[in-house]
DNA sequence: ATGGTTGTGTGACAA
C-alpha cells in the first residue's frame, strides 16, 4: 500500500475519544552545568551528537545575553532557546527541539542572580513543566552567621521548599539542575569526611530532602541506581587525576513529579564528558520519558 | 599534607 494512502487514513491529531495525555510520545531531557557555554561549545556539540536530547537544560552559562551563542546552538537542532543569564556570572538556559511556552524568569529567595528559569514543552499532547535550577554553591565556610554566601544558599533552599509544595504537587513537571547539594551518604566519596564540607552538611542535605518531599518529586537517578551504589556528577578540577582519586559528589539532579514516575524509560549519568579535553567539572544527567 | 584548578568583556573572586 502506498505510504500516502496510509497517512490519509491515520489522523495526526487525536481522535475525539482519546485524551491528549494518552498520545504516545518520547521525550529525552538532559541537564548539564557547563561552566561557561562559550568555553564548552565543542563539548555541547559532541554531547548532542552522541545523546540527541530533545531538551537540554544548562547551568552556569556565564555568558551575557547579548553574546549568547544562540545561532550555533540552533544549528544543532535547538531552535527554541530561553535564557536567564544577563552577565558573565551564573546563568541558566533551556534549549529545546520542541517549542517552549509559559517562560518564567524566576527570582527565587529574592536573590538578584540568574539561577532559575521555567517553561513548558508539549509531552504526550499536554504541557510539561521544565524547571531549570542553579542553587548557590555557598562558599567554603558552612556557617550562615559568618558566611553570607552560605546564608544565601540556605535561604534559597528554604524558598524552594515552599515553592516545591505547590509546583511539585501540581504534577507534570521535571526539576533539573545543579542543586549544589549531595543529599545521600552514597552521593559523596566519603560521607564522614564531607559532613562539614559545604554541599554535604546536615543543614543542606536535610533542606534538599525537604524540597524534594514537599513536592513529592521522584529522584530519577536513584530510582534506577539505588543506594548504596556511589553515583557522582561532579569531580573537582583540583585533583591531579580525577578518575583515579574518584573523590566525586552527586550535585546535579533530575527529578520528576510523582505522576511521571512510571514514565521514566531511561536515566543515565554521562561521566565520559569529564575525560574530554578542557571539560566542565560537572557531567550531564539524561532521562527519557515515554507515554 | 588546609594544597590544588578553572573561568570570567582582566583581575579579584566564585566555584
Amino acid at each position: 500500500m502506498p505510504t500516502g494512502v496510509r497517512c490519509a487514513i491515520v489522523p495526526a491529531t487525536p481522535l475525539p475519544h482519546e485524551s491528549p495525555s494518552r498520545m504516545a510520545d518520547r521525550l529525552k531531557i538532559a541537564t548539564w552545568n557547563v561552566n561557561s557555554i562559550r568555553s564548552r561549545m565543542d563539548h555541547v556539540g559532541r554531547f548532542v551528537d552522541e545523546n540527541a536530547p530533545d531538551v537540554l537544560c544548562l547551568q552556569e552559562t556565564r555568558c551575557p545575553d547579548g553574546i549568547f551563542p544562540s545561532s550555533p546552538l540552533r544549528k544543532l537542532g535547538y531552535e527554541h532557546i530561553v535564557l536567564n543569564a544577563k552577565s558573565g556570572h551564573h546563568g541558566v538556559a533551556i534549549l529545546s527541539k520542541r517549542p517552549l511556552a509559559d517562560v518564567v524568569i524566576e527570582r527565587t529567595a529574592g536573590i538578584d542572580e540568574p539561577r532559575h528559569i521555567a517553561a513548558t514543552v508539549t509531552f504526550a499532547g499536554a504541557p510539561l513543566w521544565l524547571h531549570n535550577l542553579y542553587v548557590p554553591a555557598g562558599g567554603d565556610e558552612p556557617d550562615a552567621a559568618i558566611n553570607p554566601r552560605f546564608a544565601a544558599k540556605i535561604a534559597f533552599l528554604d524558598a524552594l521548599t515552599a515553592w516545591s509544595a505547590v509546583v511539585g504537587r501540581a504534577g507534570r513537571g521535571v526539576l533539573v539542575g545543579d542543586l549544589n547539594v549531595a543529599p545521600l551518604p552514597d552521593d559523596v566519596w566519603s560521607h564522614k569526611q564531607l559532613l562539614s564540607v559545604v554541599s554535604h552538611t546536615p543543614g543542606e542535605t536535610e533542606r534538599l530532602e525537604a524540597v524534594r518531599s514537599a513536592g513529592g518529586w521522584v529522584d530519577a537517578v536513584r530510582k534506577v541506581r539505588p543506594v548504596p551504589e556511589k553515583v557522582f556528577t561532579w569531580w573537582s578540577y583540583r585533583a591531579k587525576d580525577w578518575k583515579a582519586a574518584n573523590r566525586g559528589r552527586r550535585l546535579d539532579h533530575l527529578w520528576v513529579t510523582a505522576d511521571l514516575g512510571g514514565s521514566l524509560a531511561a536515566v543515565e549519568v554521562r561521566p565520559e564528558t569529564r575525560d574530554w579535553e578542557r571539560p566542565s567539572d560537572h557531567v550531564p544527567v539524561v532521562a527519557t520519558l515515554t507515554a
